[in-house]
DNA sequence: TCCTTTAAGTGAACACAGTTCAATTAAAGT
DNA sequence: ACTTTAATTGAACTGTGTTCACTTAAAGGA
């Protein structure tokens, strides 16, 4: 038997194996920070590697592309994305407040998180459809957290609208033009942000409540 | 006294700067028309140069760069989307119907206009802003028209809302957020895109018509 | 211990981008 | 015929994403 030496392989084996992600890891998380510190148009590869204190190629040994790996990167702040919609839409009992709760965490963190928000909503939207076939992935799981929440509300009879998904465009429509304007445009300063968030509420309220 | 001499002179001079400004025109053109076919990340000044028969060089004695080339077409862009919107909120009598068709004519041109649509809202934002000082380019223009139309419906008494500045602030975020959706999202056909502008307008009657 | 196999990492190159500037060319002025 | 002026550009520089043959070093086997 080689019981000892294929333990001794495998043992190795893991352990380069871990190493490897180890530094995949270790690439995408500095990605994610240098993308956030230079913005879509200034980051670029070679200053990846640069930081990373690697070679430009090595990144072509752990990623596809540049498209690869900025596509992990928003996956991930999808999942932060949605685990946040999610703990916002849970909890308390009045669907109505829980919409409310939802929509405001959908805009806190497109304002909290703007370079993600427009890589994951406005610039690479190519990105929202990369593997054609399957709704399992982070990206479409944010849209699976609306339409429930509003189709419970719908249920709770809170919110009154044609249809579950007629009402969870209208209001994404709502949330994002709002995150849209006020972390583009430069006139949108935090008061007017606050301002237009809190009439939108109130139309939303007065148009869908019941 | 040398009137015939200085006479031919600034005829040729004259014919000289008209056809400057012609080939700028030309090039002003075809670099619309060439963004609209590759898009924003596709243009090139290379590109552009080879389309109009002229070396890359060239391009820089009419334009100081990219950004300044693609900031007249985009001032182009908005003079039309502006004419649009003016066309669309004036005539008939009823405000709150000018109002509908404002909406509309909005929606329609980023429809009709996605390309120029993005940039000049969700990509380029800095265009926006440029000239720091003035407000008579046509960028600013177009926000006017909407303001202008809010508060003629508010003394009309068909609009309540807090203030102009609010009404005109929720109408663009909910039109900006229609036209974003549907133009970057893929699963937004056009059947779904029709349904939620009928739903936005009616919530927006909803909620501000008095 | 020596040799072989395997895999991580990279130097150098390619094509393309935006941009600059000295040199070329052609027209206008004298 | 000579000089001045203005339009145009070839060639270069820096920076980009990406590939691939090559190096280097560790692991496996004798």
């Amino acid at each position: 038997m080689d019981r000892p030496r294929t333990d001794k392989r495998t043992i190795i084996r893991r352990r380069q194996k871990e190493q490897k992600e180890e530094l995949r890891a270790h690439i995408l998380r500095t990605a994610g920070q240098l993308f956030v510190e230079l913005g879509y148009s200034n980051f670029s590869m070679r200053k990846l590697a640069e930081r990373i204190g690697y070679s430009p190629a090595t990144l072509y040994v752990y990623f596809r592309d540049k498209d690869d790996l900025l596509f992990l990167v928003v996956d991930d702040a999808f999942m932060r994305f949605t685990e946040r919609l999610e703990a916002a839409a849970s909890g308390g009992t009045d669907m109505w407040e829980r919409l409310g709760r939802l929509g405001e965490a959908y805009v806190t963190f497109g304002l909290e998180h703007p370079a993600y928000y427009q890589l994951m909503f406005m610039w690479r939207i190519d990105y929202l459809m990369e593997p054609q076939g399957i709704q399992k992935i982070p990206r479409v799981q944010a849209f699976d957290v609306l339409l429930r929440t509003v189709r419970d509300a719908m249920e709770q009879g809170v919110l009154r609208a044609e249809s579950p998904e007629t009402a969870s465009d209208l209001l994404w429509a709502a949330m994002h033009g709002i995150v849209s304007l006020s972390i583009q445009m430069p006139m949108f300063n935090q008061q007017r942000t606050e301002k237009l968030m809190r009439h939108a509420m109130e139309m939303l309220y007065k148009a869908l409540h019941s």
